[in-house]
DNA sequence: CGTTACCTTGATATCGTTCAAGTACCGTGG
DNA sequence: CCACGGTACTTGAACGATATCAAGGTAACG
């Protein structure tokens, strides 16, 4: 393991630019104090409620947490997953109130900063804006894939998808281990995530493990083969835009990088 | 009308982000440049396929375009519509690979430029940055709520829902006028919008029409009952975060504007 | 005036939901 | 140690919303 300790950022999401580009001292240490103010919160607390106005930006350090859409009647709607590394709405905190709930599933670890600090760092570091968008934009295609699986795949193409994609997503921030992932998931949210039934999803879930695809113990998913299921997902990983840096943003941005007014 | 005509740029684009907050010359400058460059492409065409690397960045000026993602078996959800005034990938055009289409629905204006132009702008304008951050937001937040409309409203909901969000989109760029807006779009269309079968939209806009909510004539659609008919789609406009120029983006970008390094 | 693209409607089929009941597993308190 | 209640999982049976199949209609267009 190549591992320069004074380059390889301690926290999430230092750690997630950092597999865009190169950071800068300066940028480190804008992100290191960004994450500076840890909290720890319990499984099933709501770290933002539908229709409350903004407060601060999370990082999730630790933990899992969902993204949720709620219709009057309780109808509910799981929009993503929120995994170790991801930014609890950034872009929506330029918004004045949320249009969506984020809740724990596990016990948390997460980081608050005040969103002031988004426009400084538009202002002081234009690089690590660009890379910001670039993760947002991963995000938003995430949910467009997920809304193809819930308009025009089938309940057994749509569930094999998903544990495809958590799969690799998991993987890689390093938490799942040869197709072997723990989901701190109940069926209803599952079938939340996927405008199924809970009896559908179970259904379903007994048919990948029928076939021979998957076996479940508990909160672990053992994925057997994942050929296979990619194949019964329709699976095509593009969307997730896993190349590394994106070579253009490295480029372009470093370039006359402007350094000059950084850290004044 | 107040039409200061040196302050109101002439591009969609400019227009946009004019109402999110108030553009210095060098910020009107460098837009109508983005935008100089205008293509005309009939109905029908590919602005982008699915697969197919990044080329240019591009802005809708007039008419229609759906973006959409497909199967290999052929099935397609249609995750947007873009209207005037909308960017075409723009944060995706930080990818190198498109996981969607783009498709013209009428005849088109399209302003293109170069991707290197976004990096330029984060570098020299961090206020466009933030309000193009802030539209890309307003984008995913579109998005979500189709996802929890395919997932959880039933088809005459979805439906309701559908033309409700078009009809307010539309009034905002000025393109409906009391109720009535052009819709070009067969049900083919609706249907991959809505992950619905053609002949079931079919079937649904006629208990539309049925009910009175909604009158047809060819590509035209008039609302009838525009409180009634979002009471059906359970329509809560919170997510399309109408409220024109959110304050903490006005606020914190304007203090200490730093405007020393634009147009160097 | 035939072809094509789109819309419309009826009949039938199916996937997924709802209702219902039972099971397994826990933590808690007697 | 056992009884209890809660939560989640599981499975069967009936139902229903939506899909599919099929056929015909209309308008635009070469």
């Amino acid at each position: 393991m190549n591992r320069p300790l004074a380059y390889t950022p301690s926290t999430p999401l230092g750690r997630k630019l950092c597999s865009y580009m190169v950071l800068t001292d300066e940028e480190r240490n804008f992100l290191s104090e960004l994450e500076r103010n840890v909290t720890k919160l319990p499984a099933r607390a709501d770290l933002l409620q539908q229709g409350e106005r903004y407060g601060t930006v999370r990082v999730m350090r630790d933990g899992w947490a969902i993204r949720h859409k709620a219709l009057p009647d309780g109808r509910r709607q799981v929009v993503n997953f929120v995994l170790p590394g991801d930014i609890i709405g950034f872009y929506c905190n330029l918004f004045e109130t949320a249009d969506h709930g984020v809740t724990t599933l596990t016990s948390v670890e997460v980081a608050s900063f005040a969103p002031d600090r988004i426009f400084e760092l538009f202002k002081r570091f234009p690089r690590l804006a660009a890379a910001l968008a670039w993760s947002g934009a991963k995000e938003e295609a995430i949910i467009a894939e997920r809304l193809l699986s819930v308009g025009r795949r089938t309940a057994l193409e749509r569930t094999a998808h998903l544990i495809v994609e958590l799969l690799k997503r998991l993987s890689l921030v390093g938490l799942a281990d040869g197709g072997r992932f723990i989901l701190p998931v109940t069926q209803e949210i599952l079938a939340d995530a996927l405008g199924l039934s809970i009896v559908h999803i179970n259904r379903t879930l007994r048919r990948l493990r029928d076939i021979g695809l998957i076996e479940v113990a508990g909160q672990q998913i053992t994925v057997n083969d994942d050929k296979q299921l990619s194949s019964v997902g329709q699976f095509d990983e593009l969307y997730l835009h896993l190349i590394r840096a994106p070579k253009r943003l490295e480029h372009a941005l470093d370039q006359a990088p402007d350094r000059s007014r950084a850290m004044p």
